[in-house]
DNA sequence: AGTCTTCGCGCG
DNA sequence: AAAGCGCGCGAAGACT
C-alpha cells in the first residue's frame, strides 16, 4: 500500500489515474461536512492503490478536491462522498455508485457494502474499525489497513457487475447517479413544520384518543383486555365472548391465525350486530375500537414523533433520507420519518384533519409543487402502444368508460352518484396495473368475481394492447429472468416470475424513471438560475412519487411554478418523445403542503 | 436490554 | 395453481 502525504504524491498518483475509473473511499472525523473532516482517501483501480493522509497536507482535503475533477470515482453510496466534494468547492465530480450500477442490473434494493461483498464476491468484511476514531494523529496500521481495503473491495465489486453490465445497463446507472445532487438538495433543506400548530392538533387526537378509550372502558374491564392497544388480546376477547358461527366466519390474521383487528373488519362486524342485535354494547365497543385505532395510528406516526424531529433541528425544520433506488421496481423510498406517508386531508372521525397543514413554507416564502396525473396508466398506454387507452387519458377519461359499463349506462360525474362510481371504477384498472386476477377485483370492489370478471373483459376488450403487455412481460421475465426496462435498466424478477409484478414493475419503473428525468433536470435548472442570481433562495424540499415540492420566495413563485411545470413536461418527453404531453401535470403555489 | 417478526396502516 | 404493486413505522410479543 502506497501512503500519501503530501499534494505532490497525490497529482503523482492521480496521473496514474489518467483520467480513467478508480474506486475511491473516505474515512471522515463526522457523518457531515458541517462538523468534521476527511480524514484519509484510499483509492485503488485493479493496478494502482493508495492512501492518502490529509491530516500532513496543508488545507487538508479542501485543498486537494478540485484535484478529482478529472476521472470517474467508484464509490459505495455516492450521496456520502459527493457531499464532501460539495462541501470543498468541488460539485462536479464524478461519483459513480457501485450499488447504483447493481441495482439498474438486478433492480432496487437497499444495503450495505459489507452485505453485497458477502453476497456478490463470497468474502467477508471486517468492520470493527468503521467506528474508530479517525482524527487521531496516529492513526494505527489497523486502521490504515482497514481504510485502503475498502477501496478495494469496492473496486473488485465494481469488477463484477461492470462485467455483467450492458450499454443499455449504463444509461440506468447514469439515471441513478445523476439523480444523487437532487437528492441531498432535498435532504438537506427539510420541510419546515409549524409546531404550534402541530401541537394543537395533536391536543385535538388525544381529546378523541381520550374519549374512545372512555367508550371502551365503559364495556370492558382491565380483567377482560389488559391492554386496549393489543391486537391479540382483543383477538382472545372476542373469541372467548363471541358465538361460534361468528367467530367461524371472522377474518384471520396471516401467520398467527388469529382474528384480525383491522379497522374496516371491526367496521362491518359492528354494522352487522347493528342489524342483528340493534342496541347491543359490542356495537359500540367494535366501533368505538376501530376509532381508538385510528387515532391512535395518527398520533403514534404522526403526532409527537414528528413534532420531536422539528424541535431536535434548530430551524423547525424536519429531514428525511431519500433512498435513490431502495425498491425493487427503482422507485425511492423514503424513511426517518418517511415524509412519502403524510397523511392526505381527511376526515378522521368526522372532523376534518390535516396533517400536511401543518407543513409549511417559512416567512414570506412559498411552497410549489407539481405533480403528473395518471402516470402510471400513461405510461401503461405508452410501453404497451395502447391508442385507446392513450386517446382516453389525453383526451377523455379511462374511469367514467369503466364506470359506465359498471353502471350499464354512461355516467354524470357532475352527480355525487357518478362520482362515486368512477371512483369506484379507478379499482379496475388499477386492478389491471397490479396484475389482479378477477377474485382479487371482487374482493377489492366489494363485487361478485362474475361481475369482476365483466369488468375485466371490458377493460381487456377496450385496451387490448395494455391488457396483453402484462403476459408480454411475463413471457420475458420466464424466458430471461429480468424484465427489461423503459430506462435501459433490468429487474431481475426471480427464477418464477409471478404476473402481478411482472405487471406492475415495468409501469412503476416507468413513473419512476419519468421523476428521475425531472429531479435531474429540474435540479440542473434551479442551478443554473443561481449562476444567474435567480431563484436564489429555491429549493427542491420534496417527493412523493409523482410530485415534487419546491419551497422559494414568494417573488420566485410564479416563476418557479412554470420552471417546474416545464422540467416535468421535458423529463416526461425524455422518457417518452412524441408522447402527447395534455393533461400531464397540474400543481400550483400555497403556503403549506395542503393547499396546494 | 437488544433484535426480530407480525400486524396493521399511512402514502403513491 | 393462484396471484392486486411498491414502500416505512409503531406497537406488541417472542426470542436471545
Amino acid at each position: 500500500m502506497n501512503l500519501i502525504t503530501t499534494k505532490t504524491a497525490l497529482a503523482d498518483y492521480l496521473s496514474l489515474v489518467n483520467d480513467g475509473m478508480c474506486a475511491l473511499d473516505f474515512e471522515t472525523t463526522s457523518l457531515r461536512p458541517e462538523d468534521g473532516k476527511v480524514r484519509l482517501v484510499s483509492l485503488y483501480n485493479g493496478a494502482h492503490g493508495a492512501l492518502v493522509d490529509f491530516d500532513p497536507i496543508p488545507g487538508g482535503f479542501a485543498a486537494c478536491a478540485s484535484m478529482f475533477q478529472r476521472g470517474e470515482w467508484i464509490v459505495f453510496n455516492a450521496g456520502f462522498e459527493l457531499r464532501w466534494f460539495i462541501a470543498a468547492g468541488s460539485p462536479g465530480v464524478a461519483c459513480k455508485d457501485v450499488g447504483y450500477l447493481r441495482r439498474a442490473i438486478l433492480g432496487g434494493g437497499q444495503y450495505a457494502l459489507k452485505q453485497l461483498i458477502s453476497w456478490d464476491l463470497g468474502r467477508e468484511m471486517d468492520k470493527t474499525e468503521q467506528a474508530s476514531d479517525w482524527a487521531d494523529p496516529d492513526l494505527t496500521d489497523s486502521q490504515l489497513e482497514y481504510a485502503y481495503n475498502d477501496a478495494v473491495e469496492t473496486w473488485d465489486l465494481f469488477q463484477h457487475w461492470y462485467g455483467r453490465a450492458d450499454q443499455d445497463h449504463l444509461l440506468a446507472w447514469q439515471m441513478f447517479d445523476d439523480m444523487v445532487p437532487a437528492v441531498i438538495e432535498m435532504e438537506e433543506a427539510g420541510m419546515l413544520l409549524d409546531t404550534h400548530r402541530h401541537d394543537r392538533l395533536i391536543g385535538e387526537w388525544t381529546r378523541i384518543q381520550n374519549s374512545k378509550l372512555a367508550a371502551i372502558n365503559d364495556i370492558v374491564t382491565a380483567q377482560d383486555v389488559a391492554n386496549v392497544r393489543s391486537d391479540s388480546q382483543w383477538s382472545d376477547y372476542l373469541a372467548r365472548l363471541l358465538d361460534d358461527n361468528v367467530i367461524a366466519s371472522w377474518p384471520r390474521t396471516e401467520k398467527t391465525g388469529q382474528l384480525s383487528m383491522k379497522g374496516e373488519v371491526l367496521r362491518n362486524a359492528a354494522a352487522q350486530f347493528d342489524v342483528a342485535y340493534p342496541g347491543n354494547p359490542l356495537t359500540t365497543l367494535l366501533d368505538s375500537l376501530a376509532d381508538f385505532k385510528k387515532v391512535s395510528k395518527y398520533l403514534s406516526s404522526f403526532g409527537a414523533s414528528l413534532l420531536q424531529k422539528a424541535h431536535a433541528s434548530p430551524d423547525k425544520r424536519v429531514r428525511a433520507r431519500f433512498n435513490i433506488a431502495a425498491a425493487k421496481t427503482g422507485r425511492f423510498s423514503c424513511a426517518g420519518p418517511n415524509l412519502q406517508q403524510i397523511p392526505r386531508d381527511n376526515e378522521l372521525l368526522g372532523e376534518a384533519t390535516s396533517v400536511r397543514s401543518s407543513f409549511v413554507a417559512a416567512e414570506g416564502r412559498r411552497l410549489v409543487s407539481f405533480d403528473y396525473s395518471g402516470i402510471e396508466l400513461r405510461v401503461l398506454a405508452l410501453l404497451a402502444e395502447d391508442d385507446q387507452l392513450l386517446t382516453d387519458m389525453v383526451e377523455g377519461d379511462v374511469h367514467s368508460e369503466v364506470a359506465a359499463v359498471i353502471a350499464g349506462h354512461p355516467i354524470d360525474k357532475s352527480t355525487p352518484e357518478g362520482k362515486k362510481a368512477r371512483t369506484a371504477a379507478k379499482g379496475v384498472s388499477f386492478g389491471i396495473i397490479y396484475g389482479s386476477g378477477a377474485s382479487g377485483l371482487a374482493v377489492n370492489m366489494r363485487t361478485t368475481v362474475e361481475k369482476a370478471e365483466e369488468y375485466i373483459d371490458f377493460w381487456a376488450t377496450r385496451y387490448s394492447n395494455a391488457f396483453n403487455y402484462r403476459h408480454l412481460m411475463l413471457a420475458e421475465a420466464t424466458k430471461t429472468r429480468r424484465i427489461r426496462c423503459v430506462d435501459g435498466g433490468t429487474i431481475y424478477m426471480g427464477k418464477k416470475p409471478e404476473l402481478p409484478q411482472c405487471a406492475n414493475y415495468p409501469v412503476q419503473r416507468a413513473a419512476l424513471s419519468v421523476m428521475a428525468r425531472a429531479l435531474i433536470r429540474h435540479k440542473n435548472t434551479l442551478d443554473a438560475c443561481r449562476l444567474r442570481g435567480e431563484q436564489a433562495h429555491t429549493k427542491i424540499i420534496s417527493t412523493i412519487h409523482d410530485a415534487i415540492i419546491d419551497e422559494t420566495l414568494l417573488a420566485d413563485a410564479s416563476s418557479c411554478l412554470s420552471l417546474m411545470e416545464q422540467d416535468m413536461t421535458d423529463a416526461y418527453l425524455d422518457i417518452f418523445p412524441e408522447a402527447p404531453t395534455e393533461r400531464l401535470v397540474e400543481g400550483g403555489v400555497g403556503t403549506s403542503w395542503a393547499n396546494l
